[in-house]
RNA sequence: GGCCAGUUGGUGAAGUGGCUUAACACACUGCCCUUUCACGGCAGCAUUCACGAGUUCGAAUCUCGUACUGGUCACCA
């Protein structure tokens, strides 16, 4: 029996070749320079932090360059899919605006060079495996699962290279018509790659984050067809779709590094160029109880799976920016010169990619989304406060609406300067800092952080004085201090700061000591922003009234 | 165990043979400024680049060995 025989025999529905799937989807016309990117996840979890450094990396890479980012759906491993995994895929890719150009998505294909489902492509991929077995370069493998492990079990006592490869790929050696034979018993197989590596050969491949690295030839006879449903593995749906969909730049983890030995030789068998290849390093954490650097996790941290930062209310681009952070140190420098620049512009170099795995630092995330959220309008702020709250937090949402000037004023205290504050690390750190202002939240149990000053009498006395006598909402911010040091002097706290220091038993207390009575009754905090411009925003009445609220609580 | 890679302060890192008595950023600490906080300013935070040997007038940078860390060795991606 010949190969194609056999070929037939296996794929007997299979009528398109190689050769009509190339004309099908012929080499893109793009602009010299321009990169065919893929964000190609399994959905077999859902999207984590490193997930998005590839989505973030690809979709730089081809607006950079005017290519073109598609997204494919590697679907192959039916049975660990998971439920809602493609959906957050690409709510992911919008919510943070970096959606894919090519992409199909609930029935709609959007793109000449799909489908991109996986599942959907079973046709090509067997008429490219059906090619391969023509040529001789694949066959069916009877082996089963106890034989497997048997041979494994040997390899591993004889210290033997593992895998399936020269003697142990049992098959390769036997005749069609034995194989054909089996195949009509029903006999359950998969397809192998008959490789013609020799694993003393070495050869040389070129990383673009990793530099030269030197391998073995590859000389397994690795399964490209599943037995159960019939889908291509892994490395195989890599090759074809890669190929037929033109990508220029393959970025994906550094865990496949070590495979490469075989894609090259997977590629070479069909005589299509390989990609360039970009292994990005892996995200690592250390771990808060054994002090240990680990592999970031899904279960222990809750910070690799990205609801984490839309639940938080991380701005969008403080979380990119963060990202690329770590992908390229010296985006930072960048971001620096350019701070009103999209991201996407960032010339991203692989090379300057850490070939070790980086360590996801939160504080440098809390860092760059301060210094963003520092730098926004007050309004803008409002609405993406608003935004955040109305899906994550209704109570606050409906007091956002309900004190919406309110609340843009006390956004905008201290914050249209060159150096604004920096209080916020994300939408949900807002209120924790800001309830004192809405009149609502004062029903409940209060804890006042009084210092020095802590009788009840005297902060009684202090509050009614002032308020009644010397508070005018028109004041200037300095005409408002003044009058505070001219009390504070009349009631025995000193008004000048070095008079205090150079004796301060003559006093009860400073000036400072002074303001935090007021600051604490009026927040029940004692570190808020400028005081001035939230009496300005309470006023007199809504004052006095928390004076009440004191007297009940104390 | 085989193969591949990595190892510079608490973290991300710059650095590709002399300009490095190791940049920058984050974090942390102290002081100053100051109505608190924040901002800002100043100062501190690796006498040393995992360890050992070698090449060299000279090494974090090149070579070799050792140790440790990570990846991979599935009909998972």
């Amino acid at each position: 029996m010949t190969n194609k025989e056999l070929a037939d025999l296996i794929f007997p529905n299979i009528t398109k070749t190689v050769e009509d799937y190339e004309k099908m989807y012929p080499e893109r016309n793009l602009k010299e320079g321009a990169k065919v990117v893929r964000f190609a996840p399994s959905p077999t979890g859902f999207m984590h932090i490193g997930n998005m450094m590839s989505a973030v990396i690809n979709y730089t890479l081809a607006k950079s360059s005017e290519g073109v980012f598609f997204l494919r759906n590697e679907d192959t491993d039916q049975a660990r899919s998971v439920e809602g995994a493609v959906e957050f895929i690409h709510h992911i890719l919008n919510y943070y605006h970096i959606s894919p150009d090519e992409y199909e998505f609930e029935g709609k294909i959007i793109g000449n060079y799909g489908p991109y489902i996986q599942s959907e492509r079973i046709e090509i991929y067997h008429a490219f495996i059906k090619h391969l077995i023509e040529i001789g370069r694949a066959y069916p493998c009877f082996l089963t699962s106890e034989e497997l492990e048997e041979i494994r079990e040997y390899q591993a006592k004889s210290k033997k290279r593992i895998g399936i490869y020269g003697r142990y790929a049992k098959y390769r050696y036997t005749s069609n018509d034995e194989l054909a034979k089996k195949i009509k018993n029903g006999e359950k197989y998969v397809i192998r790659f008959r490789s013609e590596g020799d694993f003393n050969k070495k050869f040389v491949f070129e990383d673009l984050t990793q530099g030269k690295i030197e391998f073995p030839e590859n000389d397994i006879d690795v399964p490209i067809m599943k037995s159960e449903n019939l889908l291509p593995t892994y490395h195989f749906a890599h090759v074809v779709d890669d190929h037929l969909m033109r990508t220029t730049h393959v970025v994906r983890g550094n865990e496949w590094m070590s495979s490469v030995p075989l894609h090259y030789e997977l590629f070479k068998a069909f005589g299509y160029k390989m990609p360039k290849y970009i292994h990005t390093s892996l995200i690592l954490k250390k771990d808060e109880e054994t002090g240990a650097i680990r592999k970031i996790s899904k279960r222990k941290d809750p910070e690799a799976l990205m609801f984490y930062y839309e639940d938080k209310g991380y701005p969008v681009l403080a979380v990119i920016d963060a990202v690329l952070t770590i992908a390229n140190s010296n985006f930072e420098e960048w971001r620096t010169n350019n701070p009103d620049k999209p991201f996407y512009e960032f010339p991203f170099s692989p090379k300057k990619m850490s070939p070790s795995g980086a360590l996801f630092d939160l504080d440098k995330l809390d860092n760059i989304s301060k210094n963003y959220i520092s730098k926004m309008a007050a309004k803008d702020l409002y609405q993406e406060y608003l935004d955040w709250a109305l899906k994550h937090d209704e109570h606050v949402a409906n007091l956002l609406k309900n004190y919406k000037e309110e609340t843009i004023a006390f956004l905008n205290i201290e914050r249209e300067t060159k150096k604004p504050r920096k209080d916020y690390e994300n939408y949900s750190s807002i209120f924790p800092k800001s309830w004192y202002m809405y009149d609502e939240e004062w029903n409940k149990d209060l804890t006042y952080e009084f210092g020095k000053v802590n009788n009840k009498e005297e902060i009684i006395k202090i509050m009614n004085e002032y308020l009644n006598n010397y508070y005018d909402i028109n004041d200037t911010q300095e005409e408002w201090f003044n009058k505070i040091k001219t009390l504070a002097e009349e009631m025995g706290y000193a008004s000048d700061m070095k008079a205090y220091k150079e004796n301060p038993d003559k006093y009860k207390g400073n000036v400072a000591d002074f303001t935090t009575v007021m600051r604490v009754v009026l927040t029940t905090k004692s570190m808020t922003p400028n005081l001035y411009d939230i009496m300005k925003i309470l006023g007199k009445d809504r004052m006095l009234k928390r004076l009440e609220i004191l007297k009940d609580n104390f």
